[in-house]
DNA sequence: TGACCGCAAATGTGATCACAAAATGGCCAG
DNA sequence: CTGGCCATTTTGTGATCACATTTGCGGTCA
């Protein structure tokens, strides 16, 4: 991905780019990449005024936007109107693994087929840099680039069906992505890429949907223990609005 | 489901109750179940204006019920802004199946264990419903009453991850119900649901999650047929906004 | 007769305003 | 110092307005 965000270091960003492009979608793209990379901490509270002041837009496209994502349950409306990230209890985190290991696996075994050899290779430069953000420490960069590589293959499907399905699962997952980032070291994970990758290169339907099914399963059982010690993750306080700054 | 819709014959309601709820929920659902039902024909344009004036508000509230259709999918917004129940081809509806067929029965399999007596119960209620309405040939009281079936099952499963996934297939595939209503008849497919039922009195989640499979494979099955002979399902001319008289 | 052009109506988008409900923060009583 | 109460501020909601774009229709010309 060359157009990266402006990615200011606290997190705010004025001149979400594509002046072409509505408004609306701007918004939309700039909040389901915060939520991505984890970018946003669960329970994390948001107000449309202060969205809109912080993308250099009037409320009104910025409703729009938290409209399509509380429909995805990416955002959650409270009774009252307010609006927040979600938090997920243990429970909804398996259930969100689950369905990913249900989708995900066939999705790749669509997208087979339509791996060229260019894809391939394309695969594993983004796992090289995989690694080597493993080794920098660099979190936002390996829970983007993890993104890329699975989506660069569920892209192949072709499917809008599959893939929505799916992404909507790594959007509400996406802000605990950071919770199980301490576990993943230079463990075997990686592993599943390469199998997937030898796989994705001969065009072995079955074989890649397999590394990509145990890819997920490992996430699982790293989640799992994650959560063993740190139960009812993100289960502070009501973490309100994060207030901005007077300018 | 007692407070079933106003439903005017020609579709028009103007009073969609519940005066406490937003405005924006009201719409949102009132729309969901025009798509389930298979009351909007795939490719049917509509506009903010003309749906506010239709369900009495102002275009505000249609606008964000809207942004949450487009993003399950259930509408379409073209590149101009133009809202239009989107147009599956015969590779789109076999891949929602597909995602059913995976979902479904995993969520029938999580609820098993909580569908009490009385549930069992009202499911063989609705069954019976099914039976009649499909005698009777009210085909609006057999798709409402086919989606009540399954997701009072599904509703069991508790889970706020799988029960969404489901929905949005169902809301996506829902203008195309009729297309395979013809092909129903009284043939083995409430057998399915029996067998469900079955299951469900006896908490048996595998047998429960079987029955479910075979439900949506032999519904798979149904529509490839229709499609055979229907192909390019509903792509006729651009079926634009559906004007309303004038009052 | 048919294609092309141009004008008028209609549509989505974004902004702003008014308002009721809710949350926040400070104040006072205990 | 703590807990509850009240006023102020904040927040989402709904409505209305202005505008650029697009759509659709009707007339014109070949």
């Amino acid at each position: 991905m060359d157009t990266t965000a402006p990615a200011e270091p606290d997190g705010t960003a004025s001149s979400l780019g594509r002046s072409g492009e509505s408004a609306r979608n701007r918004v939309t793209r700039a909040l389901r990449e915060k939520l991505i990379i984890g970018r946003i901490q669960p329970g994390r509270g948001m107000t449309l005024r202060g969205l809109a002041a912080e993308l250099g837009v009037s409320p009104m496209p910025v409703r729009e936007a938290i409209q399509g994502l509380a429909a995805e349950r990416a955002l959650d409306l409270s009774p009252s109107g307010r609006i927040c990230v979600p938090r997920l209890d243990q429970r909804r985190i398996g259930e969100i693994l689950d369905a990913r290991a249900l989708l995900e696996p066939r999705a790749a075994e669509l997208a087979a087929p339509h791996i060229d050899r260019d894809c391939a290779r394309q695969l594993a430069r983004i796992d090289d840099d995989i690694d080597r953000s493993l080794l920098d420490g660099d979190v936002e960069r390996y829970l983007r680039l993890n993104h890329d590589f699975h989506f660069t293959i569920y892209r192949r499907s072709q499917s809008d069906v599959f893939l929505p399905l799916i992404e909507t699962l790594w959007l509400r997952f996406g802000p605990f992505m950071r919770m199980i980032y301490g576990r993943v070291g230079t463990t075997g994970l990686v592993d599943h890429h390469k199998r997937a990758i030898a796989a994705a290169e001969r065009g072995q339907a079955r074989e890649l949907s397999e590394a990509i099914r145990l890819d997920i399963h490992e996430g699982m059982q790293l989640i799992a223990e994650a959560l063993k010690d740190q139960d009812a993750a993100g289960a502070g306080g009501p973490l309100p609005v994060r207030r901005r700054r007077a300018v």
